[in-house]
DNA sequence: CATGAATGAGAGTTCATTCAT
DNA sequence: CATGAATGAACTCTCATTCAT
């Protein structure tokens, strides 16, 4: 009961925090602007945090928690998909995952990019070798994917740079982005994991199906 | 004469700005420790800007001009070689410009992340709709391209966003794509613009980077 | 009965105030400090005092009705006493008192000596005039005391001062004159009003000692 | 220059604190206070200290650096004076020093009551065993003191209690010492280092003086 | 032009006090 | 009676900005 509300305040102030630093960032945004956000006054936050930045530490663990989540209990799968069927679904978590963080993220990105500690303390768990993020990416690629001659240092962080990037443009305002999100699992696995009709066969720019005959290289 | 000198102090001015921005962030620094960069007083800075402010949006702007340079005046590109030739030297000729502005950026970009009036002002016209940034991803393609099927508003936006991701991925820390950055012309070439026929050749983008390292900043 | 347990609560907080006063002082102790030695909310104390100032002066009344118990119920002095044996012993009588109340000494004076409030209501009536602390000292001094050319205001004062003196310098953390504590009432007797006739004896300060340790608190 | 103008401030800015300090104690005492006092702004003084506990500390050098001033160039004491001419004159010249800095020590001493650093850093340097003080009062006793009998840890600090004692009261409001401070040497003299007319002689209450006869124990 | 001492608004934080439970 | 979550005034300290030198 006590701990539930505890927990409520927690959530009430976070949510705040994570609006105000979303709107204004970590350092422009006053304890004050968030108390009044959270409908609370000035020194009740100092109840649940121990001081502002604390404040940002518990949002990046709360997308942790979150993702963790996310993670461990995937939604079931269709058993019989196909290996391109499973790939679209998993990368679709994981971007609805990205999605309920969103605001998080660009609450918490620009001031993380500064601090060494936190980079380290959670970015390398949230970015680029969390674990499934890259893995569809490399794993599921033939030997005809467009990926094949690249850099494996590269072709891994393929995915979650162009995911990077589609977020920074999206917090830049460019509202393109915003309305193509939906589409983009489907969109990405077109571009980096191309369906393939028959077994692996290296020659041939087969017409493999309707919308994307003749699709990939020719020869290769 | 008089009108140089005072470009110089600007100049010395915004560079320092731009080291401690990088370094701390706009807010987290002060003015102070910006003079002490420059090796002037506190007040000098403001005979020669507004204000803190006003030394953001002057990065900006020289950050803009430099690009617009670049672009304006492209170095002479080889004039028989084949479209894809084209088309890495084209990349490549970007990526030295982003380069040249790399701290820049990173000292500038989380704080425009936030900021609407200097999204709306610059970053507009310095990231996506950059002439000239998305245009060979698209206009070079042929139709065997990994990208004819795409929703084009998602297409021209391959290349900028996987370019801002890495960047922001070498931001955070990692240092694999920090080894990479010179044989990205290469490589994406090949992720986006697969070279026809030819069989596989693995070796391409390693065997390039020993000649474009050391080149760091050439075109700032 | 009620009454009754409301003294225990009140002497409970008190008891607890005064162990962090002397330890903190009032204004850097808080009130949480203090509701928690004594293990109580922190809003518990609100229904004994009115307020945070309101201990420290009833800290003090405690001292005072303590002092003045003391002071109206002598324990029985040795009726066939001596002149200086009735000085020492009334002397000891004192310093005892003054030992039971140490503690809260320590923690009200240095707040005392700033607040005229204080002071006027109650330092006058704890120290210097205080009835019998001053008299001993002259009183009894016979002709041949070392007291009698003095000043008279100041003679009235040698003993509070010196004993105050002493008592800073425990509070300053001299260890010595803590050891020595206990012998005191001799050893001032010997300056103040030496024996007569008798041959000097060197050691009937340390032979007191002994005894004496233990007694701690004994008055309070 | 420079440093001149530095040092006014520093002065101008401990004065202040002095008088805010001696009048409402080191925490109750708003650095706003002490700005207001010393006609400056608030934020003045943090260039001149690094904050307000820097303020105390500074309280104390200028302390002891008076005191050592005091000391190392004691004004000229007749040649031919005789022992006790010398013990009054150098115990006044104590007096005075003490007088110099009363309100700082007023400001300063009960904080210091709780503040083990200050006390060990400080106080054992001013106070008891501080060169001089103490031992006047021990060396220039002849063997027909009245301090022959006592404790030595005792009869050394008889000077610095009585002292502390007097200082204390005079603290807490008492007039009358205030009064009789400037007699206090002669006093004090009278008290612990009686005047001999002739060599020492065991025996005889013998009158010494117009003033002073029939003092002190009459054999011992 | 250049300086840097001075300013004071406003930041983060603490804590005496209240009051619904 | 007792609690302790909530309050918000007031604290210390920072720093962008000004201006006399």
């Amino acid at each position: 009961m006590r701990a539930q509300r505890a927990d409520a305040r927690r959530s009430q102030i976070l949510d705040a925090a994570v609006q105000v630093f979303a709107h204004k960032g970590f350092h422009a945004a006053t304890v004050r602007d968030i108390a009044k956000k959270a409908k609370l006054a000035d020194g009740t936050m100092y109840l649940y945090f121990k001081n502002k930045n604390d404040l940002l530490l518990a949002i990046l663990d709360r997308m942790r928690e979150r993702e963790r989540h996310a993670v461990e209990s995937p939604r079931g799968l269709t058993p019989d998909a196909n290996a391109r069927t499973l790939w679209v679904d998993s990368l679709r978590q994981r971007i609805d995952v990205f999605r309920g963080s969103l605001r998080e993220l660009q609450a918490v990105l620009p001031d993380i990019l500064r601090a060494p500690v936190l980079r380290r303390r959670y970015l390398q768990a949230v970015l680029p070798s969390r674990p499934g993020f890259a893995e569809p990416t490399v794993g599921a690629v033939g030997d005809e994917s467009a990926l094949r001659e690249l850099d494996p240092r590269l072709s891994q962080r393929i995915m979650p740079s162009l995911f990077m990037g589609l977020l920074v443009l999206r917090m830049l305002g460019d509202v393109e982005v915003d309305a193509l999100w939906d589409a983009l699992p489907e969109q990405l696995a077109e571009l980096l994991h191309p369906p393939r009709k028959a077994a692996p066969r290296p020659a041939a720019a087969a017409a493999r199906s309707p919308q994307t005959r003749g699709r990939r290289r020719a020869a290769s």
